[in-house]
RNA sequence: GCCGAAGUGGCGGAACUGGCAGACGCGCCGGACUCAAAAUCCGGUUCCCUCCGGGGAGUGUGGGUUCGAUUCCCACCUUCGGCACCA
């Protein structure tokens, strides 16, 4: 027998050739009108391409949904898988400042070099469908979007305490604001306010707090937890006090109404209006330095500091005069900027009061009843709540309220590489949306587009000045990007319908297609991406553009790949690609190792030494089949790997649809290729070495396509999914277990159709379990049917 | 501080619904083939004791429920993640 050396790289490129000449993994769209239950949109999240490679980081990711679009294919459903570029941005901006090159070239590039790392790897991609976020066609589309968000009022211009990258010059999203850092350069954030564009996703805070998924659909609860707590909703109630003085209001958010009458002092945000307005020059001056602290610095700091305003509010329950200090540690972008201080219940309140030598009144006592309160002494805390606002209602100084943690997108960038944002400042009109057939604004080509802590663009004159649209007047155009987390909000639609240029896309081809499966990505998105995205869809359904109230029915994180520790990535410099391990072991190999170093959802250390075994593996895989090609015989009579090749189906088969597990269904193979390797001349080896192959397609599909060939068939790519059948399931003997006291004495082969008492016969007779019993008592016999038996002996 | 996840051989991990702990792979040990090596193949590999029949312990720690617990409950330890002067 001479079985020929496996070598990936020609067969690998073999096949991948006949993919591309045929067009394969294209999927059109199903006629209009299609309604089906067999469809699967499968995606993952689309790479920067701010670098020329992938890392292994990519490789899982891309290979998980691989595995599921093969199967999902072969189980014959109609696929979506498509793949694009999220190429604007930071990232790949600053690449090609470090290059010394224009973004657009570096960006091309890159892209050009990982999609043929893509294409190596033979992945399934409906390469027909890509989109990248840097082309006209797709980004005036984003822009089109935002101005439907501007007509309905969800994007709004506005002053406002923003994020700033002092390194990166832009001002980034709260969402990427890591730690007081930025989350791509890692330099500390500054609070500076400016006018800036806003999406107003807190109109959406609460449905973003619960999950409409479609029947079947799941995210993880450590997900929807993460995303809850970022959203972070507090019910309480919003109260006025006056400055009788002044006769003005200034409202507070309080979680605790309750405690209204143990209020004893007034506290404003350094950047409160009132500051500003009202405030000496003592408080002024403590104003502008406290104010201008990052939220962490204040605090970390040891003791409250304040000053008094010289001001004085009402407290409305009680006619109290409240002096009003103006402290640090009030922040202006949580509930109002104000609140009432209460001292005696709550521990910033009492430390402040304790430094500033104020009165502390206790409200409530240890059984949660309220006292010194007037009125409302005597009731429970939970009760007063309710019964303090209902009071401040009629009398018209306060209502429930709720107040959340998450704050509007912010998405101007004071940065070249982006979207233009789609609008004109003139001077009569004011702000004027560009009218939507002279979109695209394109992004003009420029010499000088480093940062300078201004948009770039606005030193481009010619590009600047522009008639508005409304009065003909010259006016300017915004000179501020869009984040780049725009153009990914609605990526997902576009690949259904992506050379549409009357629309961003049909719904109805949405609609069929939408929402996405199964979405796979890290978890370092949700906050972020994975929010916006929602918030998008929700409000493209309120708008009538989408049917479905939710992008992703299915949410999965794939874990980092690590190396020394730490997730790889580009910015942290400890990054392995592919690329060095395709050339030497193939594809096929690499494919195999990235999903058989353990759960998918795990964090993991990468490791060379991993491929190792899966090439030993592909090696056996390649010779056994040889040798049954050779030798067994064609004509199939059961044998006992046939019952192994059914389990085999079906283990592999619930893996990866139910379980969504992908490293348990490679041992599965492996050990139907170790058995089958024991005779390979079995009258049924040639099923079983079918089988083996067959499953192990999603994962290895090259090497599983030749041997499919040489096995005498062709096109294991359209061939069904193997079903096990339920009868070879069904084993006629079993190993019957037999404990005593619950240890493990022996273990006997019985027929599987044996009623209960005789394999507690058979346990109780058996000569390893005899020593046992002496001189003891059965006491109690338990029988697990198809497994085990216990004796309670004493 | 609040919320959440996870701890299993030398290593990655398996055991899905309470029923054989350690599948599969790496590494290591021994053997075959070879002048030799690589590759490949065969056998062994949780720990301790052993008269080689077997016996005992064992899934972070301590308790509990159960005939039976890696799995369920309670407490604790460790690691990781989210939120945090959020009123």
């Amino acid at each position: 027998m001479n079985t020929p050396k496996y070598e990936p790289k020609p067969i690998e490129e073999k096949w991948q050739r006949v993919w591309e000449d045929e067009r394969t993994f294209h999927t059109p769209n199903p006629p209009p009108g299609t309604t089906d239950d067999t469809h699967w949109y499968q995606l993952e999240m689309l790479p920067y391409p701010s670098g020329d490679s992938m890392h292994m980081g990519h490789v899982l990711n891309y290979t998980m949904g691989d595995v599921l679009t093969h199967f999902r294919r072969r189980s014959g459903w109609r696929v979506l898988r498509p793949m694009g570029w999220d190429a604007f941005g930071l990232p790949a901006e600053n690449a090609a400042i470090r290059e010394g090159s224009h973004p657009r070239e570096t960006v091309e590039r890159n892209i050009v070099a990982i999609r043929g790392q893509m294409k190596r790897l033979g992945w399934v991609i409906d390469w027909e469908r890509e989109v990248s976020a840097h082309q006209p066609t797709y980004y005036r589309w984003t822009q089109w979007l935002f101005l439907k968000f501007l007509e309905r009022g969800l994007a709004y211009r506005k002053e406002a305490p923003v994020n700033w990258c002092p390194n990166d010059q832009t001002v980034i999203a709260n969402e990427y604001v890591v730690d007081g850092r930025c989350e791509r350069c890692g330099a500390e954030v500054e609070l500076r306010n400016m006018t800036q564009w806003f999406f107003k996703i807190t109109a959406y805070a609460d449905e973003l707090r619960e999950y409409e998924l479609p029947e079947g659909g799941w995210w993880p609860e450590r997900s929807k937890t993460i995303q809850r707590n970022w959203i972070g909703r507090s019910e309480g109630a919003e109260i006025l006090f006056r400055v009788e003085e002044l006769d003005i209001d200034i409202p507070v958010f309080t979680t605790r109404p309750d405690t209204l009458f143990g209020a004893t002092f007034f506290v404003v945000a350094p950047e409160h209006a009132f500051v500003e307005q009202h405030g000496n020059e003592e408080v002024r001056e403590y104003a502008k330095h406290a104010g201008a602290r990052r939220t962490e610095d204040r605090a970390a700091a040891e003791a409250k500091t304040g000053v008094f305003t010289g001001h004085h509010v009402i407290n409305p329950v009680n006619g109290e005069r409240l002096p009003v200090y103006v402290a640090d540690y009030v922040l202006m972008d949580y509930g109002t900027g104000a609140i009432m201080a209460v001292p005696a219940h709550d521990e910033r309140d009492h430390e402040f009061a304790e430094t500033f030598g104020l009165p502390i009144v206790e409200v409530i006592n240890e059984d949660d009843v309220l006292v010194s309160s007037g009125q409302f002494d005597g009731l429970p805390a939970e009760e007063a709540k309710r019964a303090i606002v209902e009071w401040l209602r009629e009398q018209g100084r306060g209502a429930p309220a709720v107040s959340y943690r998450l704050r509007d997108w912010s998405m101007s960038r004071q940065r070249y590489w982006g979207c233009p944002i789609p609008i004109i400042y003139c001077d009569d009109c004011g702000i004027v949306p560009v009218p939507e057939d002279d979109l695209p604004v394109l992004l003009p080509d420029i010499d000088d587009y480093l940062p300078k802590g201004k948009a770039p663009l606005a030193s481009n004159e010619e590009w600047m000045r522009v008639p508005c649209p409304s009065c003909g007047k010259e006016g300017r155009r915004e000179a501020d990007t869009m984040d780049t987390f725009v153009d990914s909000s609605w990526y997902f639609l576009r690949y259904v319908d992506p050379h549409n240029d009357q629309a961003p896309f049909d719904r109805a081809a949405v609609d069929y297609w939408l929402p996405v499966s199964l979405y796979i990505g890290g978890i370092d998105h949700l906050t972020g991406h994975l929010l916006y995205s929602r918030f998008f869809v929700k409000a493209l359904n309120d708008m009538g553009m989408v049917g479905f109230r939710e992008p992703f029915a299915r949410l999965y994180h794939q874990g980092w790949v690590q190396m020394g520790g730490t997730k790889m990535s580009k910015t942290k410099g400890n990054v392995t690609g592919p690329a060095a391990l395709v050339d030497e072991y193939g594809a096929d190999a690499v494919r195999l190792t990235i999903l058989f170093m353990g759960p998918a959802d795990q964090d993991k250390e990468w490791t060379e030494e991993g491929i190792e075994g899966v090439v030993r593996f592909l090696r056996r895989l390649w010779r056994v089949v040889h040798e049954v090609a050779e030798r067994a015989p064609s004509d199939w009579r059961e044998g006992p790997l046939t019952q192994r090749a059914h389990e085999t189906i079906a283990k592999v088969s619930d893996d990866v649809e139910r379980r969504i597990q992908f490293h348990t269904p490679i041992s599965a193979v492996m050990v139907l290729v170790n058995e089958l390797s024991d005779d390979p001349a079995a009258p049924d080896a040639r099923f079983a070495a079918e089988t083996a192959v067959s499953l192990i397609q999603p994962y290895a599909p090259h090497i599983a396509e030749e041997l499919w060939q040489r096995l005498g068939h062709e096109r294991l790519w359209e061939h069904p999914w193997p079903v096990a059948d339920p009868a070879y399931l069904k084993r006629d003997t079993f190993e019957l277990v037999v404990q005593v006291n619950g240890k493990v004495r022996d273990r006997l082969q019985v027929d599987a159709t044996l009623p209960e008492p005789e394999l507690v016969e058979l346990a109780l007779q058996s000569e390893k379990v005899r020593p046992h019993l002496d001189g003891m008592q059965v006491q109690k016999t338990i029988v697990v049917p198809g497994r085990l038996v216990n004796l309670v002996v004493g």
